[in-house]
DNA sequence: GACAAGAACGAACGGTCGTACTATTTTATA
DNA sequence: TATAAAATAGTACGACCGTTCGTTCTTGTC
């Protein structure tokens, strides 16, 4: 039962990569064949449908996120440092997928493509948004934020430079956009020290 | 003469329209045709290629682009009343276009493909974030920001609000979105304030 | 080693894609 | 109003889309 498993998941990998790129949309079945050298049907008779394959290449993206970015940054101390490390980490994530944030690419797709990938997608950044406002709350907890700050604010704050050193890193390429993201960060964080 | 530009006009409108829900890549010509009651080939017969009308539509939305948001705030007073007409109006902008700013959409479709759209996306986007420079620079000037300040720094805050704003607004519709953009924005500019 | 189950293949389907032609209709001008 | 030009339509093309189906090869189990 292991090999099917197996190339299932090379395709993931595959599949997500191609749908950095190119956007959830473009990812064609039979590209994706030609990439991981199984023929359209043999590709297919594993997610039964397009729509299929475009949720499991979301869902598999969203455990590798997990793994990768949220939980080593639960390792680092509660406060400023648990939040540093998730951009670090958020920043390597986005660094590493060929064509940016998966999530980031497939919310501009989706936003006005009704359907059940939109659903999926929806989920998961509802979930990292709530994840900002956890990790914002604990900074509280810890004693590294101020008792009255808005945690749904900070999520927006902190979303929002992410957003921005996405769309800088990946189109304009600028080799200053990691000193302006740390400039801003910097910011975001003082205004919410107690 | 006048006949074949009404004509392709309609199109640009309609296929802005259209980019702006499904991205640029998925605009087709066949929808298109659909939607502004012309054969495919009468259609196509305007543009040459698919590639020159993706770029007339990229140059259409410039053009309004210009029209209803920057020579609009250019008319406000230099400085922080500029600031707050230029956010005002790209809002407005992004809240009309039914899938939200093109250029953020297409900005994320194009950024891992080569070719003259991307070519023109990214002169447009450097004009818009040296819009954003120049527009901090003269509020240095007004006397409503320090001497000190980073316009490269600005461009790339000021944008990554925008940017946050675009996803909450347009993925999760969130009420409260319109809240946070503005007391982002008023905390970024008592940062840069004298 | 037989045999069932699972995995991958090849060919074909109806559709739509972008594009190329040739006609036909509409428009502007003389 | 005749005529040239411009605008639109019609048809066809090869390529690729997602999907289905029947077949073959591979795998693990008894």
């Amino acid at each position: 039962m292991a090999k099917g498993e197996d190339t299932k998941l090379t395709v993931l990998e595959a599949g997500l990569d191609m749908a950095s790129q190119l956007g959830l949309e473009c990812v064609t079945i039979g590209n994706l064949a030609k990439t991981t050298n199984l023929s359209k049907s043999g590709l297919f008779a594993h997610f039964q449908s397009k729509e299929n394959l475009q949720i499991e290449i979301l869902n598999y993206a969203g455990q590798l996120f997990s793994e990768d970015v949220i939980v080593p940054a639960l390792k680092a101390d509660a406060g400023i440092p648990r939040i540093m490390a998730l951009v670090d980490n958020w920043i390597q994530w986005t660094s590493e997928l060929t064509g940016g944030c998966i999530f980031v690419s497939a919310s501009g797709d989706f936003s006005d493509r009704p359907g059940k990938v939109r659903d999926v997608l929806l989920h998961q950044q509802e979930e990292w948004i709530d994840c900002l406002r956890r990790i914002a709350r604990s900074a509280v907890e810890a004693g590294d934020f101020r008792q009255d700050i808005d945690d749904d604010q900070f999520a927006f704050d902190l979303y929002s430079l992410l957003l921005g050193f996405h769309l800088y890193y990946k189109l304009l390429d600028d080799a200053e956009t990691r000193k302006h993201e740390e400039t801003a960060l910097v910011r975001l964080l003082n205004s919410y020290k107690q």
